[in-house]
DNA sequence: ACTTACGGTAAGTTATGGCTTACGGAAATG
DNA sequence: CATTTCCGTAAGCCATAACTTACCGTAAGT
């Protein structure tokens, strides 16, 4: 279930530029919101949202608050595609040699 | 860019749902919507979402049409989440023995 | 040929969610 | 202690998107 708050998530562009620009480091919400075509309240609503499905965490630092990536969410997103991989393969490489048999029926 | 697509169209509940059905093998659109919660035509329009963020791929066959995951939109996928995994890692790794610091400083 | 099964598309309705402005509180600065 | 900086929350607006029903074409059965 935690996969499914952190997909919501990372869905919409703006939150997922947010949560991008946490990938080089831990940042306040300021320099977060800096150069952005959003308002900061906004960013701060991201990132609100972001926190609530584990994909970031923060720390107060004096007057600001710093966030940085958390790796719980992102770990459980990683775990529910990897259910996936190995299943997804093998079924299409089935679909492309069932293609193939068919090209050769036809001939 | 591809995964922004595959985020946003693994967001909604319903469709990754279908999406999840497709995980142990191909199904027909009749099998992969008996038993939803929601109408025929409506699976039909996240196979329709899923098949244009590259997740899923469709095959004819007679009558029905059988669909199945694609590799490529979950590739990219996982492709964009490793970038951020060694960051999150090291960068939460830090903030932990920050607030380790923290602690035995308020001692 | 008629009928049934299957599935994609159109049109219209409704709920959700992302944005803005306005406000409030807490910590630094002077 | 007044002011400024930083950030979170509330209220309200509006666009998007996830449904529904209705309809259409195509392939299989009888």
């Amino acid at each position: 279930m935690a996969y499914g708050n952190a997909l919501a998530a990372l869905a919409d562009p703006t939150r997922r530029a947010v949560f991008e620009r946490l990938r080089t480091g831990p940042r306040s919400v300021k320099t977060i919101a800096h150069g952005m075509p959003v308002s900061r309240p906004a960013v701060s609503q991201h990132l609100k949202v972001l926190k609530e499905a584990g994909l970031v965490a923060d720390r107060p630092e004096g007057n600001r608050r710093v966030y940085y990536i958390d790796p719980e969410g992102l770990g459980a997103l990683r775990g529910w595609l990897d259910q996936f991989w190995d299943a997804a393969l093998a079924a299409f490489q089935a679909e492309v040699e069932k293609s193939a048999d068919e090209q050769k029926e036809s001939k």
